[in-house]
DNA sequence: CATGAATGAGGTTTCATTCAT
DNA sequence: GATGAATGAAACCTCATTCAT
């Protein structure tokens, strides 16, 4: 009654805060954001933060672990496991890129803020873990005869990279997601080729249909 | 006595501070260096840092050039130019990875430093744009009958976004250098061949312009 | 224990603030003022003056607001408006010295302050030209058959420039309140008689605008 | 030979650095100069101003002692002491307009800043005495008997700032210099009628022809 | 539960001033 | 005699963090 002050759920404000939290720290990079800003956008007040984060190091780090949950349930969950491999490989890229482009303030922005303060390192290294891992399942389960010679993980790490960048033209309008799409599909498909040789190898002879 | 307060002519004192400046933003990132800690590193007071670079943001930024620069005299001096062109491509990516990994505390770092401040964001979109444009031309000019629907300005992107991704693996030590480079060329190599007819690629001529 | 660390409601702090900030200003001048000074004559820390105040340059902006305010409001409530317009002259000359005079702490300090700062010179001259507008139609409105060839402006000018002087040298205790109050009254008295006919002055018709 | 550094007489060099420092002191304000600054506007290096000057407060102080002596001087030989009183007096106002308006960077100038910190109180004080006297004199000696109830000193206050405000006025395209010198004397010659009684006095009565 | 009020600590920057050549 | 090189000291300002209500 005194304060005017909505009484919600613990998980409701969790939720409010780690929005704010994103949003802000996503635009600002890590250290130019500050506490109080976070609490404003969040309309809440900053003891509120730390009451329910401890530390601005492990607000953001909450950050991290949330976008990175949902990036990972959201792209997976779009991705057509049953189809054929190239079609699967078709949903996962579209997946991916649509995700990036959906959610500009996300994962991929809060990582690349985390890698400018050492005290990140252990969460950046469990999130890559994460993302390899279901790359590289991916590309895994579209191998027939999985080469042991090949990296998955830095072919993952690869594309993920080429995804990124691909998605942030897409995102600025400066590229098609058609022809995007198209683009990756192809990168991916012949990353799986690995190896040494240069000469065209048919893909489909390697890869399971 | 102790050794401290010689009077140096200005060229040496800077490299000095430059020296100095590299080595503890490479090891603790921008925000959390202090111009304090870099005085002491070069030893020497801090309004020498002041009266030749301005303000931290200029060192910053001098640093950059300095690591720049070096960079990339090194890498093209390590570029057998006259090679044919899946050679020379070999020993580009070679030398760029190689050093990456033998210079782990400079460039890779502080061009990490950089795309994660705010301040330097618009220094670094432009340098990446510079090195697009430049692989773009790399690939149009390596394709043979260059298909009109070919965007090879994407595929630059996208290449550009992969090499960026396995430089960073290889500057923590994460990832083998040699393996790196066997997947980069690959990805470059086969990059051409998204245009159904592609051979032979005259490289000197788009990375001399 | 030591009586520090209330919890004050703002508008108290404000004025703890603004009395310590005019005392000190007051003494040492704007530039020789420290903020660290200033927060410790208030009994406070620092970041309280930024979170109130926002700037030095802003906090000496507020000493001048209420001083000016209390200076002028004492004043106004000195002047016997109903008076006959030389007797009016007199209240107002003698309510504007003998504040200056029993003050001498502050309004005439910081205005000399801010008239010697760069930033404030802006400020000061807005003032300055109101009075000018304001005593100048005081002298246009007090003179029964105005001579076109009079300039009022300029007389006004002449008059609040020596005001100024004479306030100064009350306020440093230099001058005899009643002595000067007389110098001041004949010079304005006889300001109006520039034209070679003058005479009555309605001069709440003036002050009232 | 070594240096290109020109060997000059000490007194000019002397002039040289007070020329530089006063110029950027009556434009900066004392304390929003460099020493620096006026190295650089007199073109020669920061050690010779120390050598010559011993510090900042002293070289500020031998700009008011040398614009006040010029000052002094300069008024003082422009009037023309043989004349009638009210044709010397106009001699006097214009002398002083003139001065003022071909020397903003001057005494006036540089005695406003000096009121902003205590420590040329003394100087101030000592150039006010100065220039009373010369009004004083100026005063007196166009009066037949001198009334010992004139403040002299208290009236010179009052017309030198309607002086400096008026040439304030002069100097910026504002005011007419005659019809300034006009206004002025005006005030001058009333002023000399000093005096309780609000009625008007043929003031050629009281002084002398 | 929620917050307005408060601060310790530290960061960047500037300046008057002095050596050593 | 003259100066480029160098610095101690201190100023303004911000921020993550915590009481006391």
């Amino acid at each position: 009654m005194a304060g005017g002050t909505k009484r919600l759920p613990r998980a409701v404000r969790e939720q409010q805060m780690l929005d704010a939290a994103v949003e802000i720290f996503s635009v600002n990079g890590y250290h130019e954001t500050s506490m109080d800003a976070i609490a404003a956008e969040a309309q809440i007040s900053k003891p509120m933060l730390y009451l329910y984060y401890g530390s601005k190091e492990e607000l953001f780090g909450a950050c991290l672990d949330r976008e990175l949950t949902r990036f990972v349930d959201e792209v997976n969950s779009n991705i057509d496991f049953t189809a054929a491999p190239k079609e699967l490989l078709r949903t996962a890229v579209l997946a991916f890129l649509n995700y990036i482009d959906a959610n500009r303030a996300s994962w991929m922005v809060l990582y690349t803020q985390a890698t400018s303060s050492q005290a990140f390192a252990h969460t950046v290294r469990e999130g890559r873990e994460r993302i390899i891992e279901i790359v590289g399942r991916l590309l895994r389960s579209g191998t027939k005869n999985p080469d042991p010679d090949i990296d998955f993980e830095l072919m993952a790490v690869a594309l993920v990279g080429a995804g990124e960048a691909i998605a942030s033209r897409v995102s600025t309008g400066d590229a098609d997601v058609q022809e995007a799409s198209e683009l990756m599909i192809n990168l991916f498909w012949r990353g799986l080729k690995g190896a040494p040789s240069s000469q065209d190898v048919d893909a489909t002879a390697v890869i399971s249909s």
